[in-house]
DNA sequence: GTGAAAGCGCTAACAT
DNA sequence: ATGTTAGCGCTTTCAC
């Protein structure tokens, strides 16, 4: 690859001269003709700045890390969309992080950032990651920022407004008649499933209508674990007549077990999923789900990010807007005259 | 961050002196009592050697990128997987690309290898690509590996037995006594749609069965395309009494395109996919496919790429073992008597 | 308007 | 056994 002195060597100047020229320097007082000489020069040479060359000059690498347990989750494909491309529009390129190495005691941070090899990172814990795991990590004041990982609020985080997605599939249920409500929730050392479980509950109590704890399940967000959760709930004695799954993949694999076990949805059971992807419309039924703002979000922690690194104001923690949507299908129906 | 100057103030040391031992050159004569020293040093300053530095110096960066479409696709999970896997047993971090910017003449692949930002890249374009888009890339000879996407045997690609994976399914449909057999294919200038066509045709070959033309598409390998495929099909006045579907997304939509038609599956119709996913036990009914060797795939192109970088001979190109193996679901059955 | 030189952090060849 | 130094490619201050 041609170096700065290949270009300076062939064009005849030194090699600030060239520097200058290249990197646009607003101040830079060169000659036209010389200016065009090197641009020449670097254009036949094939010129790029070398990327170690500048990291080390400005101890900066425009590389942030991206730390998620599992990428290819269905419902995590708009987060991911929405990062690239803030992440392009900010000039940063993306690093993959294995967020099993995560685990003790924040070692990848430390070596991504101690490094130098990235300048920041975002981090999507799983449901699997336990609160006190991060807890070091959040503490540790490192330029991350976590995506509806942690607490909302929280100085290095960007959320969804999980209550107010939960709040409305709830109230989606009771529009159409429903009372026998229940709730496939994640697992309960979880924000996400806190905040979404609260949203249910506070939906539930303003309209007065009781929520069963028999009901209530805290078993993850996986297609197995919705399965579990759907067959602990619907083999009661007393079963509900429509459910809430805080997660899309549960809710598809709740779907599932509702037919295997003969349950008919929606004529016996409306299902509603909170978190929208492209999975839940090839479900059958297709299945109604409220779509969170997951580019919005994905974006959100990238601006919060280089906002940090800028030293800039943090705008938005929490990300609002759009609002959650309710995408009506085929897995809710009124409530049948019983 | 520490440097190895601050190290060796801090022992009383050279920098040489910290640098042989804290990379534990081989023929360093050190004194034990200053190894001590030292090591002491830079745990005490959580030494972390500058990425940037070592960069400069070596010329090398150890990350290499992972160019695809489509990182969050269900069916890349366990190819990804592979790659981060054997990445890490290779030294290699992984940096992330955006397929779309392959698109305008290699531009993003000169920026990341001509920069010095990675030392190779991996890249699986989707079946949107264009062949010829490829070809220059493929010819510049740059330190690329592409992941079944080119050419069985070319230089610098991996690929699957995408021919014998076909033909599994074929297989196992003429097996179950099906002679109707359609072929829902992926995009027809893509070498994953040949190779899985011609697996296919060769297999009905064999058994002495024609295929007919009428019930072959070749409309890609989204779920929508699948459902397209599905309903031009089978809504001919002959249909065939069973499916090869060329990818497990194009079967899911193709499943649910048959609900809506009306047909029962598999009583009416048999559906067998290419490819294998999580979603795929999710369906209804749960789908039958031909699990592909994706996990070894991505292994195998990041070994291909470690040994093109350093000069190795590269092993295999494509990849064998574990051989395609049939994932016997509900999807699938015996042809009942006409 | 242009060039020389220092220095970012690191390694390795060459002193001592 | 340990230290000095040059240089990887780049930017920037300072001279001229």
């Amino acid at each position: 690859m041609a170096t700065l002195s290949d270009v300076a060597l062939r064009a005849g100047v030194s090699v600030s001269a060239v520097s200058r020229v290249l990197s646009d320097a607003p101040e830079a007082r060169v000659s036209p003709q010389t200016r065009e000489r090197i641009r020449a020069a670097a254009r036949e040479l094939n010129y790029r700045p070398n990327f170690a060359g500048r990291a080390l000059k400005f101890s900066r690498t425009d590389v942030i890390a991206l730390v998620a347990p599992d990428l290819t989750n269905a419902f995590l494909t708009e987060l991911v969309l929405g990062v690239e491309e803030e992440a392009a529009r900010c000039g940063y390129m993306l690093l993959l992080g294995r967020s099993e190495d995560l685990k003790p005691g924040g070692e990848m941070v430390s070596r991504l950032v101690g490094e130098g090899r990235v300048d920041g990172m975002l981090v999507q814990v799983g449901d699997t990651s336990r609160l006190e795991d991060l807890q070091e990590l959040v503490d540790a004041d490192l330029p991350v920022v976590f995506i509806n990982s942690v607490e909302a609020g929280h100085a290095s985080g960007v959320v969804l407004d999980d209550e107010r997605g939960a709040g409305m599939a709830t109230q989606h249920l009771l529009e159409l008649g429903h009372r026998d409500i229940g709730l496939l929730g994640g697992l309960p050392h979880t924000w996400t499933a806190r905040r979404r479980r609260a949203g249910f509950l506070a939906t539930m109590r303003a309209a007065g209508v009781p929520a069963a704890r028999n009901w209530m399940t805290t078993l993850g967000y996986t297609a197995q674990q919705g399965r579990d959760a759907l067959r602990r709930v619907m083999t009661r004695p007393a079963a509900p007549t429509a459910l809430v799954v805080a997660n899309v993949n549960a809710a598809i694999g709740a779907l599932q077990e509702a037919r295997r076990l003969g349950l008919d949805v929606p004529g016996d059971l409306s299902v509603v999923a909170v978190h929208d992807a492209w999975t839940a419309e090839n479900t059958w039924p297709p299945l109604t789900a409220v779509k969170m703002p997951m580019h919005q979000l994905g974006q959100a922690a990238v601006r919060a990010l280089y906002n940090r690194l800028h030293a800039l104001p943090v705008e938005d923690h929490v990300v609002a807007d759009p609002a959650p949507r309710l995408m009506l299908r085929e897995s809710t129906r009124f409530l049948s005259a019983p």
